[in-house]
DNA sequence: AGTATATGCAACTAAATAGTTGCATAATAA
DNA sequence: TTATTATGCAACTATTTAGTTGCATATACT
């Protein structure tokens, strides 16, 4: 799964919040993830759609209704992209205070 | 700065690739970080708006020519949205596991 | 002074996105 | 069985995005 995929799939008020919801809520349908969001059902499920080809969650039908969980493990990814650019940031500066101290 | 303007500034690939050499490159102007792209000069730059925009990067003009560089404690928010995320799941779990095992 | 370089600004097009409404259907509840 | 609920699918619109080209301008180099 792209970096960049993930990023964008997060990039969004609504998808932040449904992703809120389902790390701290308790179980999830579709419509309990898609209510009180200011949109229709149909445009909610369109963010899960986005959601779901990041791998960010999973859709679980049950019978009637679908179960929709978080997939943590994708979020690895976008971590460590995170954590490298910090980590190479801060090589550069130590590397360009050595370059300005040494004379 | 919201959270979801991070990551969506963060949600392209040509973006992506222009943080990522602005973190471990050296000294970077416009035209070196808008090239090799595979778009053009002017595409690369609306690229830069969009980071500009999020805070990732300040544009620092110096004459003719204009420096980018990144602003690594913007990266800060999105990094807690995530390790809360990842935090709050695993407090889910504990829970459920908990409640499973009591009888 | 004349040329080359780095950039800015604006107009335009094609494609993707976000959202809607309407209708259909399958599973549950009364 | 009838009504209700959860969902799916499709068509449509408005807005945003990604990219382009063309032209203007200011700084730097020779």
């Amino acid at each position: 799964m792209p970096t960049a995929e993930i990023f964008r799939a997060l990039g969004d008020p609504i998808r932040l919040e449904m992703v809120q919801r389902l790390s701290s809520g308790s179980s999830y349908t579709l419509t309990s993830v898609s209510t009180n969001l200011g949109i229709s059902r149909q445009g909610a499920r369109k963010h899960l759609d986005v959601l779901q080809h990041a791998h960010i969650v999973v859709l679980k039908p049950h019978g009637r209704d679908v179960f929709v969980e978080l997939e943590p493990a994708t979020f690895d990814a976008a971590k460590e992209f995170i954590l490298n650019v910090e980590k190479q940031w801060d090589r550069r500066l130590a590397k360009l205070k050595l370059f300005v101290e040494e004379d």
